[in-house]
RNA sequence: GGAGAGGUGCUCGAGUGGUUGAAGAGGCACGCCUGGAAAGCGUGUAAACCUCUAAAGGGUUUCGCGGGUUCGAAUCCCGCCCUCUCCGCCA
């Protein structure tokens, strides 16, 4: 969530923030901010003060009982538990109003950065660069669900029977081809010096709240009942949340942490060809990448985090483009996004395959993840996060764009890792 | 799941209900000493919020978490969470 401090101190630019990432009623919710956290100050204020007065009396106490003044004593108790009557009245105002300012900022997204352009909707993103390996197919190329089929790479029908739709199950050179990308994409993080971390895949709420997921979505995760724990829509949730309540070293900075999990989305409300095949899934596979930084060198890492995933996909010799994600477009949570999308020949339509953020001290804030500089002040650090990669949709871009007569073709950077050439 | 023990600062560790935000030790930082280092000596060593602000200062809260008793709680009571040991169950 936003800072206090940065709303107070820029109240105009934040307001015009949250107007480019149509955020409605800004100006009128920064100003209710601003009133409850007045009205917050003044009630701890007095609260301090009528507490400082209780304890000066309590210890007056101490000191009558130890002198033997008894009258005293009695006098000062009477004294006290007038004061504590009016601390309490004083406490729980400042807790309402704490309660009520922090409900409030749950509400309120990230502000964007200059460079994000301006747009409500997918079609005003902006197409930074398109490149990779473009293909040609014939007429009758084949959608990759057909070629699952096909090659019996995977079961549809088998996940339904089994859990549900959007469960898939995977066969044969089809789970060899899971294993090899989760593989192939953890080394190359490895070898950019990410650490690599195997977390929980189930997270308490207080994780959710850290990242950022709950309130805001809640119903998009699976949530166990019986022990109120939430299955993690991607790795960045435990991987982030590692952090939370931490102070770093700026020496340590900046932390690179890679993780490979299961992913589970309940994706409400989707439906049609958005749902096909391999599109869109209630469990995938992701490799995530997360980076803590100071905010001096976020945007630097940002930039290292695109180019790491553009050189995944040009190792997979598939076609792509970069959009910059306008404000209207981009999460909730973030400060400014890059979304990767590889062509997919045979549906003829882009596919997300990533989506690279800097949170700037959003998240940060949450989670209180903070960092010692040199001089020993403590300061909010910046979270930075990106798919390296997700495997559906570069399945299926892979099957499809890799079709050919005699079968589908591996490229060659995974070829080591599936232990096969082609698919057939 | 059952029984027992325990959760104190960066770490270890003390703590009869009353200047204990917390002894002591270690670690770390800085200074002195040294040709340099070690040893030694000295000083310092939490966070959040409020107030004030040039800075300093002052106040409040925090001894796993939440509640209660009390004029006053790290210390007493209740609930929860977690860790360890033993038993049971089990991949």
């Amino acid at each position: 969530m936003l800072t206090i401090k940065q709303i107070i101190e820029n109240e105009e630019s934040v307001v015009r923030g949250l107007e480019k990432k149509h955020f409605k009623n800004a100006k009128e919710t920064i100003k209710k901010v601003l009133e409850i956290n007045d009205k917050r100050k003044s009630s701890q204020s007095q609260l301090d003060a009528n507490l400082a007065a209780q304890n000066a009396a309590a210890k007056q106490v101490g000191l009558f009982m130890k002198e033997g003044k008894q009258n005293e004593a009695e006098a000062t108790k009477q004294r006290v538990a007038e004061i504590k009557e009016n601390s309490k009245s004083l406490q729980e105002s400042m807790e309402y109003a704490a309660e009520e300012l922090l409900q409030l900022l749950y509400t309120i997204p990230n502000i964007p950065y200059d460079e994000v352009p301006e747009g409500n909707f997918a079609e005003d993103n902006v197409v930074e660069k398109i490149g990779g390996t473009e293909t040609s197919l014939p007429k009758d190329a084949l959608p990759h669900w057909e070629l699952a089929k096909k090659y019996d790479l995977i079961d549809f029908d088998l996940g339904v029977k089994i859990t549900g739709a959007g469960f898939p199950v995977y066969k044969g050179k089809g789970a060899r081809l899971q294993r090899a990308l989760i593989n192939f994409f953890l080394d190359e993080a490895h070898h950019a010096g990410y650490l690599e971390i195997m977390p929980p895949t189930v997270v308490n709420a207080a994780s959710g709240y850290g990242t950022g997921q709950l309130p805001d979505k809640e119903g998009q995760m699976y949530h166990c009942n019986v022990d109120d724990l939430y299955l993690i829509p991607t790795a960045e949730v435990p991987v982030t949340n590692i952090y939370r309540d931490v102070i770093l070293d700026e020496k340590d900075l900046p932390i690179k942490n890679c993780a490979y999990t299961q992913c589970f989305r309940r994706e409400a409300g989707s439906y049609g060809k958005d749902v096909r095949g391999l599109n869109r899934l209630h469990e995938f596979s992701k490799i995530e990448i997360v980076r803590i930084d100071k905010p001096e060198h976020s945007k630097e890492s940002h930039k290292e985090m695109l180019a790491h995933v553009e050189g995944l996909l040009q190792k997979l010799e598939l076609p792509y483009r970069i959009l910059r994600l306008c404000g209207g477009d981009m999460s909730f949570t973030s400060a400014i996004c890059f979304d990767f999308e590889v062509y997919s020949e045979a549906q003829k339509r882009w596919l997300e395959v990533s989506s690279v953020s800097n949170f700037d001290t959003y998240q940060a804030n949450r989670l209180k993840c903070r960092y010692r500089k040199a001089d020993k002040k403590i300061e909010l650090c910046h979270t930075l996060n990106g798919s390296a990669l997700a495997l559906p949709r570069i399945v299926a871009a892979l099957l499809e764009n890799n079709q050919t007569p005699q079968g589908i073709k591996i490229p060659v950077a995974l070829q080591s890792y599936c232990g096969f050439s082609i698919i057939d």
